[in-house]
DNA sequence: CCTATCTTGTGAAGGATTTCACAAGCGGTG
DNA sequence: CACCGCTTGTGAAATCCTTCACAAGATAGG
């Protein structure tokens, strides 16, 4: 199969929200174009984008929202949940704990670990927070993928690694610094400084 | 000028931040080669991307650190402080009011709204927290040209049209929705579910 | 001052992604 | 059942981005 790329699969994940907003709303079935229209591409661009995958629409009608639904969600893996660990029980650590989204798309935060002592202990939602020794433990018993890290700059590669060693095999950084990972692992950053700074360079070029 | 290119502009903004490391080490000069190492990219993009704006090398030599940062700072608008509005003041929102790394580049948070009357009235580090209700003025008085919502889905359309017509040029979003806003306004998303089901999309491929 | 070595800056080539444009399929209507 | 209006799926074209490859500038050493 052909390499998807990356803006892609962020627009399927796109895709998939507006339908399950049309799907709540009663809308049956829906136009390339009108999915282009709230996602801000072209019709064109939702077609080529879903005709990677097959092609789930009828022609003169459009696509079938539940179906184009039920397809999307299978493509992007996510008929199935998730277990994830959530490394760094700081600030941003515990606004992702508590962003309902995750769960709603199978993605359940199945142990927090962090390295301060005064953080281990602390009750979240029925999970209490643990030493970051027990990452690789936590990993290996609940099966865990993924790894969320929102831990100091200093501490994210080498906790990148431990995580990687008992077997994660994705991670979402939110340290603003680059972490090398080998070959195999899926690693995404989310960085909220160069998104302002890039906001700001448009800001003033105009 | 030719157009920018949005990875363009985020490699920027990564080689500073390496910039800013070198030269916390007390080093003076940086091949295109050594950047591109640490930035996960390769030299010859790195000197395209820096091409653009000019020529700051020395052939043989390669980069004055001190120099190229300086330039950095200059291309990406850092060198000036941007007052900015953060909107919500929920778990996202606190955690980034406490995120020093916008304050280190520029970004000065002079005013935290919400709509939530509970919330109104709390001291966040010298702030008070005011009514959503006062965003144009704050944004009028303060002269506001960023702001950064963290609101939930339903109110973030209009929060936006309200902070733009006051005169907000450029909007960083955490609301995992699109926010249509008039040509002229920057505007640039930190959508962490859609990064989740992208890493979710390439562990199920492989 | 000549040579060797290094590294930039940049056209040109190559690759990837987006847009165009249209044949083909679907359903409704007369 | 033939025609019409609509919308998909997709090669081909256009655009955008990255990599290649090399001339040219800079320094150091003899």
């Amino acid at each position: 199969m052909q390499r998807i790329s990356d803006s892609t699969v962020r627009r399927l994940s796109l895709y998939l929200r507006l339908l399950e907003e049309f799907q709540k709303k009663g809308v049956l079935t829906v136009s390339s174009e009108e999915l282009a229209g709230r996602s801000g591409t072209t019709a064109a661009q939702v077609r080529k984008d879903l005709s990677f995958f097959g092609s789930f629409g009828k022609r003169g009608l459009g696509y079938e929202v539940s179906k184009l639904v039920g397809k999307l969600r299978e493509i992007l893996g996510l008929s199935r949940t998730w277990p994830v660990v959530l490394v760094g029980a700081g600030r941003i650590g515990s606004a992702l704990f508590e962003y309902t989204d995750f769960r709603k798309r199978g993605f359940e935060i199945v142990a927090v670990v962090d390295a301060d002592a005064r953080k281990v202990g602390k009750r979240w939602k029925g999970l209490s927070v643990r030493p970051v020794e027990e990452l690789e433990d936590v990993v290996r018993r609940e099966k865990v993928e993924i790894a969320i890290l929102t831990v100091p700059v200093d501490a994210v590669q080498d906790v990148a690694e431990r995580a990687i060693r008992a077997g994660v095999r994705g991670i979402l950084n939110f340290a603003p610094t680059r972490v090398k990972v080998p070959k195999g692992v899926a690693l995404h950053d989310v960085n909220m400084a160069i998104e302002l700074e890039a906001l700001s360079f448009e800001l003033s070029q105009s």
